[in-house]
DNA sequence: ATGAAAGCGCTAACAT
DNA sequence: ATGTTAGCGCTTTCAT
């Protein structure tokens, strides 16, 4: 069987109790005694039972992440950040994933998929915020991402309004007229409604044209939602000279249907995505992207979850506003873009 | 406070443990009193401390996930696939991941990252079969990937030898005679070692070269590690007509360079990866790959690890071989490849 | 500075 | 079919 502190206090001729303030580096305990303690703690390779620990003190030491897609390299990335930054609080990170799909959010978010946690971290993409409203749970709840919700909880996420139009700034500077949005998403939530928004405030306070004919919806987020959307564009006899994606992966797939079309980027038409994965620096055209600092993303949401277990005054559910900035590569610049090798 | 079985014998009027009977669907309990008993659970909205279950019976319902690197859209995949296959045995899974550094792999393996697992799914880089010889930790651990390791636990692999083989058969058989390998890592360990072997052994077998001439050695398996690695073999001033990478993000690292220097893929040089990633199906060039079987691979690693949870006899040892088969595109066939919007 | 004992919430063995 | 109780291993008063 596994050996417990009592076994270890039967060994060094001492209390229980006297063998926790070893384990827990208790401080009034004398150096020859901590040493004696030490000693039959080694020889029986004791190790704390965390389930006892957690009974008792009502903390697990973990955190849940629940993300909408793995496959997606953003939240991929975001996920190694969150792990990392858990980490150095000894926190360690049970993961989750939802789809996207309200239902799944929803599970999470009442704390039915993991009960064991002491924190949620969560990405929401078709939650409403009534389905947050009336939540049960009491394990302090972190939101991810570009949903906006009035609701008392903390919220993690860059400005996707001012993000999005610095993006479509970039390419009205260029001297482009006609900008394409690729993603907004089908169905009653909109969850890249912000984005579309930006779209539209930018293009309009430019005069340009901001119409229906536009937009693209798609079913999901990725590379082949992104080719469909773009072939459907060109179908309709449209020749935009710019496309703004939801996202990396529908701004790749995107490049690929152009590619196979005989269409030049940027010479024909110019591609800005969004979350500059890593993937985005390798194609035979690098992409231009809106890159969220992924880094502060992660550490903010564990950091905010954590703050809330500190047990006595909950602070004001707060709106953290992370960094971003705009990666300039070829999809927009073309050859003349720094970072050849895909080294920037 | 939370609301615990005391709580609610206490509020239906019986027994603390005819409401442990309900919640854990015991047989033996009359239609009424379950009725009467859920009503009361659901008046005060009672869950289940898992903490009490666990030091009670010993099990968490958490296995554990260390994987080198979730960047890698390989391991991103392979781990929605193990949070399904867990979820299916009503089991949550925690996520870690190694850097693929051996330091990292010890400490999970011997658990000091994550102790409140049931079970561990660890896929190594630099791991020595020597540092697992003398695992104190008696939680099951399956091994996944390509190493090959002589020790007594499950592992769920590919054959990698002749996975690679294949690779290397099909730039043969496209008439291809000087074929580079990309990827072998730098430092003591070989975590390459079998793909290189299958690329040599092949090579040989068909009286090509192989020598180390056309072997690039990297420090990492990213894209920039296959750009840099591709960019050295150039500069030797050596030509190979052809390509097999370590794995997929590498090849396409290694083909934005080619593109750089002018030179076509598949015309001049033609490339083959490792993983069949999404991202190889939308560059400009879609990337030929060895696609193994990665739902196989990761609902065998979880049923494994269960099937080890069963308490009384363990199972030998196994290894299991997953499926896998090589995906022919771009990279080798050029513009005559099926598939050409990535929807293959 | 160290010891004794209660109890976290649950399950399982035993009793009724 | 339901109730009583011990105890999983630990932390935490409260004594000494």
């Amino acid at each position: 069987m596994r050996v417990s502190l009592k076994d270890v206090a039967a060994h060094a001729g001492v209390s229980i109790k006297t063998v926790s303030n070893v384990v827990n580096n208790y401080q009034h305990v004398t150096p020859a005694m901590r040493e004696r303690v030490q000693q039959s703690i080694d020889a029986l390779g004791y190790r704390p039972n965390l389930a006892a620990r957690h009974l008792r003190k009502g903390r697990t030491g973990i955190i849940a992440l629940a993300l909408p897609e793995l496959g997606n390299p953003y939240f991929a990335e975001l996920a190694a950040v969150v792990i990392d930054a858990a980490a150095a609080h000894d926190y360690i990170v049970l993961l989750d994933h939802t789809g996207g799909r309200r239902e799944q959010e929803v599970l999470v978010s009442q704390g039915f998929r993991a009960r064991v946690i002491d924190g949620l971290i969560l990405s929401p993409i078709e939650l409403e915020a009534d389905d947050l409203r009336d939540r049960a749970e009491n394990v302090p709840l972190v939101l991810l991402g570009e949903r906006d919700y009035d609701l008392p909880y903390d919220h993690i996420a860059i400005d996707n309004v001012a993000a999005a139009r610095a993006a479509v700034r970039h390419l009205i500077d260029l001297g482009r007229r006609e900008v394409a949005f690729i993603g907004a998403r089908r169905g009653h939530s909109e969850p890249a409604q912000l984005r579309v928004r930006g779209w539209r405030e930018e293009l309009s306070a430019a005069g340009l044209p901001a119409d229906d004919g536009l937009v693209a919806a798609t079913d999901g987020w990725g590379h082949a939602d992104g080719a469909a959307a773009m072939a459907r564009i060109l179908e309709t006899g449209r020749r935009p000279d710019a496309v703004f994606a939801y996202n990396d992966p529908m701004a790749i797939g995107a490049m690929r249907v152009l590619h196979r079309q005989g269409l030049r980027v940027p010479e024909d038409i110019a591609i800005v995505g969004f979350d500059d994965v890593v993937e985005g620096r390798f194609g035979a055209v690098t992409l231009t992207s809106v890159s969220p600092d992924k880094e502060a993303i992660g550490r903010l949401a564990v950091e905010s979850v954590l703050a809330r277990l500190g047990g006595g005054e909950s602070p004001e559910p707060r709106r953290v506003w992370a960094d971003y900035h705009l990666v300039r590569r070829e999809s927009t610049l073309g050859r003349a873009a720094p970072g050849g090798d895909g080294q920037d």
